[in-house]
DNA sequence: TATATCTATCGTATTATTGCAATAAGAAAA
DNA sequence: TTTTCTTATTGCAATAATACGATAGATATA
């Protein structure tokens, strides 16, 4: 998207941005409901489950993957991808505080 | 970005990322933070607060009024900006039953 | 060793996003 | 009416994201 000028926010933005952006499409949405709510962790079971090619799965899980959300452990000769505890409890944390907040009345309200 | 397969995935999917898209980006969660914070919503302040040109903050508005999460009210010569209290609610929600939910047991945990 | 299985990466086409200057649009004030 | 103030829109260049076929890599099995 054309070149964000990230250098001119705080590090907190920018990573709120950034857990939104992985969070920003349907395949990785469907990708945490599945980790979070089946057994199976298998990369293999992923592709079956997302209406997308294997390559195009693989790409989101490695999105997921750099943002630290998910990390990959090799089982050969498959691949488990897990949910990163910590990693998701600073999510959680991040945008439970930004929920919290009251709005300012202002002109509007 | 390319052509997200959004049909083959569920409405609730597409909200989640749809939602989520609009906080991907520093800028919009400055303003968000703006607005939760302050008192002013005033479009002319924003520009001011957000070191990005008129136009490109003009833009960032509009997305999140396009999603829901701001309405414009004018307010001649100048446009007031508030957060949607019912759309604000609805991601918090929405948000809040994803980060809620515990991790499934699986191979790697 | 040869084959089969599973996943990652590469290459590429297409579309979306970011950013800004310039300009248009709208309303109030002079 | 003309000017001024504020915001939206347009047009453009540059870069990022999406998707998939093809292929490489790594490991287990025959």
């Amino acid at each position: 998207m054309g070149v964000t000028k990230t250098q001119v926010f705080t590090d907190r933005q920018n990573r709120i941005a950034d857990l939104a952006k992985a969070l920003a499409h349907p395949a990785r949405i469907a990708i945490i409901q599945h980790l979070l709510k089946e057994k199976s962790c298998v990369c293999g079971d992923l592709v079956e489950v997302l209406p997308l090619a294997q390559a195009t799965v693989s790409q989101h899980l490695k999105e997921l993957k750099n943002i630290g959300i998910l990390h990959g452990e090799i089982n050969p000769p498959r691949v488990c991808y897990c949910i990163n505890e910590t990693v998701w409890q600073e999510a959680k944390a991040i945008f439970g505080e930004i929920f919290e907040s009251e709005v300012a009345p202002n002109c509007c309200n």
